[in-house]
DNA sequence: TTGAAAGCGCTAACAG
DNA sequence: CTGTTAGCGCTTTCAA
């Protein structure tokens, strides 16, 4: 049973197309008795709108895209997550492109999402080599998950305070004593990695600590994979040991810390006695480790509700009334690995 | 510069729709001279085909649609990134439907997805309270992950070997000296979990170890809810403990395996001197715990081809040619958490 | 090599 | 309350 359009509904029950839409939609008038019977053979028939042909027709599609960089990480995971749910249950379904962050691929997916009329967009992310707007893209709405756009007609831009997150856990080391804090990140250019280093130097500063980009930050390659640690490559190894004054740590996700810590383990250091180190994402498995990992949690309910509320006002609205920008706190959850014996 | 049609381009280039319709998909013949104009136009204009309409009108969206209960977990998101990226590389875009582990969403999202008319459909794991032939899908292609269907027209079942899983990892405990090792798991009725308790209990019966579904299995609420730990029920610890004999675990997943060691340190039980622990995933993290997860790992590469394979197959002839069902074989990676000083 | 025209399945005036 | 009709943007015979 196959194929059965409202054209056939429609011949079924007796009565023209116009009115199988109406009963369907719910919207025009019709008898109780015609939609009764309608309603009927839609159900015998097991009927289902073509939502291809309604699209078309009505130029809404009820859906929208997310763009993410990797649905592999537990940030963006949790929010595309989140920000499905939510639409779903009004009625709205979900495209999620996975860029790995390759710019080209989300070119890509940006125009296939256009083509497809998407009704709205959220852009979680990735390497900003481009606006959307460059490849034509202007009218649909969009939101921005940590990635600040340059040019942002109809769209809006939320992101954790990741100043504030380095900031903080920079600041918490050096209350914890630590003289010679280092930073932990990727080699992505990111607007949150930014953020988060001049976060990370101005608490230094702060505290009159002197830095060097090439003493207190170490940058892992994108590709690094922790799975293969076999070819470990030595330099991080080195760059915690050979710089004695080590003490403090702050990676810019779990992971890295977690790593951190067993490299540290394997060189003889004690974690948190002679190094401290915080995560971040605040991880399940960062709870369980030994010790514990201290870690920056994201507010991730919030910048998904953030998001939706955001993006359904543009779609309504066409523009959105309040700011164009919303900063969303972190929290420090100090754990064991950041602090002498309490 | 928007809602650019093909009917503009044809104005604009003089020529017709139909054959603007032909240099674009390069099919039937035009003058060189045609094309070149006809392409610069388009180019000036940024125009870009109008998906949905062509899929109405030729059936095909070039999209597949991907359910998934838990885009969040491990597993789960790395077979759909993988599954993701291949159709992406010829061309077909992906629909992600994350389910929440819900009947009643997992049937919303199918009936959905077929009024959108995907040409092909992942199904991965999820409760099975119902086939999407109940609801009268039967002729879209279907790839199952990790679920077997009852009812199998047109469609393929591809999965780990999670007999072989659980019997290899019970096995290897019992080998390693565990006189008694018990199951943790979580509620949920999924095929996959059926297949290692059989493969489970089978090795305690071939080293003839007496057990009960008592006092050898744990099963955890699917609700269970690692992040907030403060509000631990006790009888997890209290299976652990007041069953004394207890000394290996085979968690169905990492976290579970992690969650585990955790408890039983505070206990004061060694790992692995008092109870031996493997895990199910190898995710990431369980390279850094203390001390080291074993665990068992599932070839994601090889599910992921698998299914694109099938999937493109069944979409092509309409029936596969191979064996309607493929079991993955997993492979058991030891670490410290489960032998005896090594 | 090109154009005219039909039609994919649906909705929304408009008319009755 | 209901039917007729045009048309969303595209592809594809069939003629020319």
């Amino acid at each position: 049973m196959e194929n059965v359009s409202i054209k056939d509904i429609a011949k079924l029950s007796g009565v023209s197309v116009a009115t199988v839409s109406r009963v369907i939609n719910n919207n025009g008038r019709f008898s109780e008795e015609t939609g009764k019977k309608v309603r009927d053979i839609i159900e015998s028939t097991g009927y289902r709108t073509n939502r291809i042909a309604k699209s078309l027709r009505t130029q809404k599609t009820q859906s929208i895209g997310i763009v993410v960089p990797d649905i592999t990480n537990f940030f963006f995971s949790n929010v595309v997550q989140k920000i499905e749910k939510h639409f779903f249950d009004i009625g709205y379904s979900t495209i999620i492109c996975n860029t790995d962050r390759d710019p080209k691929k989300e070119k890509t997916y940006l125009k296939m999402l256009e083509s497809k009329m998407v009704d709205g967009l959220v852009i979680i992310s990735g390497v900003k080599k481009f606006e959307p707007t460059d490849i034509g893209i202007s009218l649909i709405p969009i939101v921005y998950i940590d990635r600040e756009p340059n040019d942002s007609v109809n769209s809006i831009f939320i992101s954790s305070d990741h100043y504030q997150a380095a900031y903080t856990a920079t600041s918490h080391l050096i209350r914890q004593g630590c003289k010679h804090p280092v930073l932990l990140l990727y080699d992505r250019a990111s607007s949150s990695s930014e953020k988060r280093l001049s976060g990370f130097l101005d608490a230094l500063k702060e505290n009159h600590i002197f830095s060097s980009l090439e003493e207190n930050i170490f940058t892992f390659p994108s590709s690094f994979d922790f799975v293969n640690l076999d070819k470990e490559d030595e330099s991080f190894r080195n760059f915690l040991t050979k710089e004695q004054k080590i003490d403090g740590i702050f990676a810019v996700n779990d992971l890295l810390g977690v790593y951190a810590l067993d490299v540290l383990r394997k060189e003889g250091k004690k974690v948190p006695a002679d190094v401290k180190i915080i995560g971040f994402d605040n991880t399940p498995y960062s709870r369980f480790t030994t010790p514990k990992l201290s870690s920056i949690e994201q507010n991730i309910q919030e910048i998904a509700t953030l998001a939706c509320d955001s993006l359904k006002q543009l779609m309504e609205n066409n523009y959105i009334k309040t700011e164009a920008k919303r900063l969303v706190p972190v929290k420090l959850i100090i754990r064991e690995s950041s602090q002498t014996n309490k």
